[in-house]
RNA sequence: GGGCCCGUAGCUUAGCCAGGUUGAGCGCACGGCUGAUAACCGUGAGGUCCUGCGUUCGAAUCGCAGCGGGCCCA
């Protein structure tokens, strides 16, 4: 039996009730079970990095996957959807150091591999927990209970069998290339790890001596002094041309090589006070001159190098025009000295400090080198100026040092080799938005680099390649299996570090053969969670059966992150995208669009938002409040609206729930086909609209726009349901017979809310749950356990009116229209009007009063309507007549005032009649005179206390002139309304019976009152009731009312 | 510095693809309704459609340049 609902909106009481429930009948798992061997959808959930607590972003991405998720579960799918977590990398690991108070590797080594990586482990683990129960509560269905783990032996067996990919298909390579180096962790971290910040550095310009002429220099520029013990060669641009010139300071004089257009720049901060340009050459002739390395004193290893000047087009025109290059320090350096057998010096070691290769500055830290290195310039007089700039410098996206470049050894997937292929195969993926994948995944495609799969660290996957001590050759191992085979390994051997470490292969020569001690860039990790998830290559069933995935969904910061890694693990392992369908989804900003950081302290946190409002409000307000693809800027004030929605919502479904539950109402014994003919327009139009809704959600559902699918939701109850249908059908439900009138209002309000619980429950899953619990499952005890576990409603095309919507669309513009003149009034809507009329500008509007004359009525309370022809004015309107002075001024010069006085005193509609076919003749004085439409201007005179309004198909006039009977009625409902309002402070039962004593100071009212006693006692359900000038107005409650001016005494008792 | 996206009322947004009087919600002011009532409805005020230039009879919409914000990159 459904039964009431009493309390306001909880959103915290259902959601616990909801979540219990879900629990204790496994919910989660019936409804994917129930959908197995339908048609498949393979979902893989990017797996967010296990820091122990999500954010509002990691918060709406589990939203935006869980609303698909749940709408394609009820559109018949079978769904695989593990949520999967990363849980290797640095992250973790400077959290654990940072726990044990580590500094360096060196903690780590002494404190030992195999305690450091399970506390990795133990942390990972209990972080992940502790995530899975907040996304929890947010309502989210993946499979929580099983979820992917980047550190579980499957998945890195997954990895490992790709990298074997790579190697057999020639696209691994090893070799020293210049890498983003973090000092502190003392690794290779990738672009993607990189994160820029505003830096402050110093800005110095250097001369370095060139060696064929004395006093001249090559001038250079520079923000890290600490390369330049590094230095090796000079670039200058073929195209520029150069300047050799004068330069005086404090008479002294020197000679200086520059670009020619930087020349009063340079001259400028070196503060000289005079120069000559002296000869001017293009970049080609300085290229070859030789130099001499400015602290070569200071470091001996320099002297065994040569230093030239080489051509670069890189070589921009700014600072010198000349630059400072160090091929082990830099990307660019590293190729020039490729490209000229330049050896790649680099006298850094891996923890930022300088080697015994630097000479005077061996074990000195890089960063407090750039002092001394300046130092030692200015005290050779090379150090030409010196100054700071603010600039954008990568960092450790852990542990926040400013990253350096060195020149190490590492592993690379060889994307150049794949690239053509990738911008393939993303044109055959489905991206939403487009240009999410056909211009910004493309543009970074284009310009993507080898991948750095390398890392010297302790807490990832191991790279599974062992080399020989003795002829150096290799083996990549593809699986546990694999590497069981051809070494003496325990079973149970986890594959982590330091266990595989202790791994020794026999190479074929003989050799011994050890494993490199490298692990994986942790973005590797989740490039293969595709089939990892599926367990491959440890089973290929499931793989076989379900790859690639049907659709990912991820913030448009994974562009460069899992998008991409994805597709590049997935070209070398299968030649073919992961994926077929991406949504790429916004960032969540505060409310005034800033990034939210900890730092700015703008930080809002889910668990919050959902003490306050509940978890179904956060949903629908991330889903709704704008695009997915969208940055969503976070504002408390819209959620509260939201908020505000899903209360109506709620009120609107607890509305008619007493008198349901009154009469005992059941949708089982009271069929649609039975209520059929008692169904009345606005019935039909509200179940025209339902169908309407469930179309249009479908329709944005199927573009993945989600936000346009909850406004549809919103509107279709705030519109629709609450402002309208449940207005029109209010006195219906307080018929007390078993009225077919009434029974059709519950049929029609039962199969919408049945309908509305489904096509919410993608978005407000509690709720769903909640409305479908009480109306449907209440009712029906074979009805599915839960509403997730319901098809889809199937949109009913007999039920689909869209010429009756439009028509009620054009109802509701009259009904407001005439609200809107009542104002003007200042009549209430509780006193009835006689009449309205409507001038109606067109057919349909003109058919809608027609079809709907008895809504139209009841909402404007009006006692008739006055339908008039199609662009007809209402015959009643008076014609008011005026002269236009400018246009009878220029015809009739001294006579014109005669023409005006006419015109005023004519009768206007004589006038109106005789001007219609063009000119008029009049008799002025006994002259005539002729008049045009021009002179002439008309304006409808409305009777009086009649107000007139314009909607969009016409015009409505109320005809506010009161008649007893009105009146009457007017000051009965005045008494009604406020001895209903006495019984509800009194807390009376809706059918409780009263005794009302009215006393009324004016004999005048208590007449009109009178005339309608019968009616007020039914209204108010009042046994005995007397009215009068002279009564005692006692009982229960009395209270004193001013009506229209009048005072009124109402005293009310229950009856008995 | 480059790529992509965004910029419309105090706030959140629709309209932009396919050019033809900027439309809503929140907030505000005023009014109404009254057995959904800690709910609900109406009316009103409030817009240099980020700026400038161009295309066009006509630009929020198309193009170019710039400004501001976001993500990504250098």
């Amino acid at each position: 039996m459904i039964k009431e609902v009493t309390d306001q909106y909880n959103a915290q009481k259902i959601e616990e009730k909801v979540h219990n429930f879900w629990e204790d009948n496994q919910a989660y798992m019936k409804v994917r079970e129930h959908r197995r061997g339908e048609k498949r959808f393979f979902f893989v959930d990017g797996p967010p990095y296990t820091t122990g607590h999500i954010h509002l972003g990691t918060a709406w991405n589990k939203i935006i996957k869980d609303s698909i998720l749940r709408y394609k579960s009820m559109n018949g799918h079978d769904i695989v959807d593990r949520a999967g977590w990363d849980m290797h990398g640095l992250p973790i690991e400077v959290k654990v150091e940072g726990v044990l108070g580590f500094e360096s590797k060196k903690d780590i080594e002494s404190y030992g591999v195999e305690k450091f990586v399970n506390k990795c482990k133990e942390f990972a683990l209990k972080q992940k927990d502790a995530m899975t129960d907040q996304f929890r509560t947010l309502g989210t269905w993946l499979d929580w209970e099983d979820p992917y783990m980047t550190l579980k032996d499957e998945y890195i067996e997954a990895a490992w069998w790709t990298l074997k990919q790579a190697y057999e298909k020639d696209l691994l390579e090893v070799g020293k290339r210049v890498v983003n180096w973090c000092p502190r962790c003392e690794t290779a971290i990738a672009d993607s790890e990189v994160e820029y910040e505003d830096r402050t550095d110093p800005s110095i310009f250097i001369k370095f001596a060139t060696k064929n002429e004395n006093d001249t220099y090559i001038v250079i520029w520079t923000t890290t002094p600490w390369t330049i013990p590094a230095n090796m060669a000079v670039a200058v641009n073929p195209d520029f041309e150069y300047a050799k010139i004068r330069a005086v300071k404090e008479d002294k004089e020197e000679i200086l090589i520059m670009a020619s257009d930087l020349v009063e720049s340079v001259l400028k901060k070196g503060r000289y006070t005079d120069y000559e340009i002296l000869e001017t050459m293009p970049g080609e002739d300085v290229a070859g001159m030789e130099y001499k390395h400015p602290l070569v004193e200071n470091i001996p290893e320099q002297s065994k190098f040569d230093h030239r000047v080489y051509l670069a087009d890189f070589v921009t025109a700014e600072n010198t025009g000349c630059v400072h290059i160090a091929p082990g320090h830099g990307v660019d350096d590293f190729d020039v000295g490729k490209a000229n057998d330049i050896p790649a010096f680099c006298p850094v070691g891996s923890n930022g400090h300088y080697t015994r290769e630097a000479g005077k500055y061996e074990g000195m830290n890089i960063r407090d080198a750039n002092k001394v290195v300046m130092e030692d310039l200015d005290a050779k007089g090379l150090l030409l100026a010196d100054d700071t700039i603010t600039h954008r410098y990568g960092h450790c996206w852990r542990c926040k040092t400013p990253i350096i470049y060195l020149a190490t050894k590492q592993w690379f997937i060889k994307i150049g080799d794949l690239k053509e292929d990738m911008l393939a195969e993303i044109k055959r993926v489905d991206w939403h938005p487009d240009w999410a994948g056909s211009a910004r995944f493309r543009d970074w495609i284009e310009g993507a680099r080898d991948w750095c799969i390398s890392r010297q660290r302790y807490w990832g996957i191991p790279l599974p390649v062992w080399r020989c001590e003795e002829c150096e050759s290799l083996k990549v191992v593809g699986t546990r299996k694999e590497l069981q085979e051809i070494a003496d390994v325990d079973p149970n051997t986890e594959l982590h570090r330091p266990y595989v470490d202790e791994i020794k292969l026999t190479c074929d020569c003989g050799g011994r053969m050890s494993r490199i001690e490298d692990v994986f860039d942790v973005w590797f990790d989740s490039a293969v969670a595709s089939w990892a998830t599926l367990n491959y290559p440890h089973r290929e069933d499931q793989f076989k059966e379900w790859w690639p995935a049907d659709f990912i969904t991820e913030g448009h910061d994974q562009t460069r992150g899992w998008f991409y890694s994805q597709l590049g693990a997935s070209m070398v392992a299968f030649g073919q995208a992961p994926y077929k369908s991406v949504l790429m989804h916004g960032f969540t900003l505060d409310s005034t669009g800033k990034k939210m950081s900890k730092s700015l302290g703008n930080v809002v946190q889910p668990h919050e938002v959902i003490e306050k409002y509940g978890a179904d409000s956060l949903r629908c307000y991330v889903l709704s409040s704008s695009a997915p693809w969208e940055d969503l800027k976070f504002n408390q004030d819209e959620l509260a609206t939201i908020h505000r929605t899903i209360n109506i919502l709620w009120n609107v479904y607890r509305f008619p729930l007493p008198y349901m539950a009154l009469d005992k109402f059941d949708p089982l014994e009271v069929s649609f086909e039975a209520v059929e003919p008692y169904l009345r327009k606005e019935d039909r139009w509200i179940l025209s609209r339902m169908q309407s809704v469930i179309e249009e959600v479908d329709r944005s559902m199927e573009q993945y726009l989600l936000h346009r699918a909850i406004r549809t939701i919103n509107e279709f109850v705030l519109e629709d349901l609450s402002r309208w249908y449940i207005q029109l059908i209010r006195p219906r439900t307080w018929n007390e017979a078993d009225d077919p009138d009434k029974l059709a209002v519950y049929r029609v309000l039962y199969d919408v809310f049945a309908n509305l619980c489904k096509v919410i429950a993608p978005f407000m899953p509690h709720l769903a749950e909640e409305m479908y619990g009480n109306i449907v499952k209440n009712v029906d005890p074979d009805a599915a356990l839960t509403v997730h576990m319901c098809n889809w409603p199937k949109v009913d095309e007999s039920l689909k009116d869209t010429d009756l919507e439009e028509k009620m669309t054009a109802v509701r513009a009259m009904v407001e229209a005439a609200s809107n003149a009542r104002q003007k009034v200042k009549r209430k809507l509780r006193w009835p009007v006689n009449r309205i009329v409507i001038e109606p500008e067109n057919r349909q509007v003109y058919d809608a009063v027609m079809d709907l004359r008895f809504v139209l009525m009841d909402q404007t309370n009006a006692k008739d309507i006055d339908l008039v022809e199609v662009n007809h004015s209402w015959d009643e309107l008076g014609v008011e007549a005026s002269p236009n002075h400018s246009a009878i001024g220029p015809v009739f010069k001294q006579d014109a005032g005669k023409v005006i006085q006419y015109i005023q005193k004519a009768d206007a509609n004589e006038l109106k009649k005789g001007l219609a076919n063009g000119e008029l003749e009049i008799s002025l004085e006994g002259e005539s005179a002729t008049l045009t439409p021009e002179m002439v201007k008309f304006e409808d005179k409305i009777p009086s206390m009649v107000a007139v309004a314009d909607f969009s198909g016409g015009r409505i006039y109320v005809d506010a002139n009161l008649t007893r009977d009105i009146e009457s009625e007017g000051f009965a409902r005045e008494v009604i309304r406020r001895i209903q309002d006495m019984r509800k402070e009194l807390d009376l039962e809706v059918d409780e019976n009263i005794l009302a004593h009215i006393r009324i100071d004016d004999e005048r009212i208590v007449d009109l009152v009178l005339d309608r006693e019968n009616y007020i006692a039914k209204e108010v359900r009042s046994q005995v009731q007397v009215i009068g000038f002279d009564v005692d107005a006692t009982g229960t409650l009395v209270k004193d009312w001013n009506v229209e001016g009048i005072d009124v005494h109402i005293g009310i008792s229950p009856a008995n």
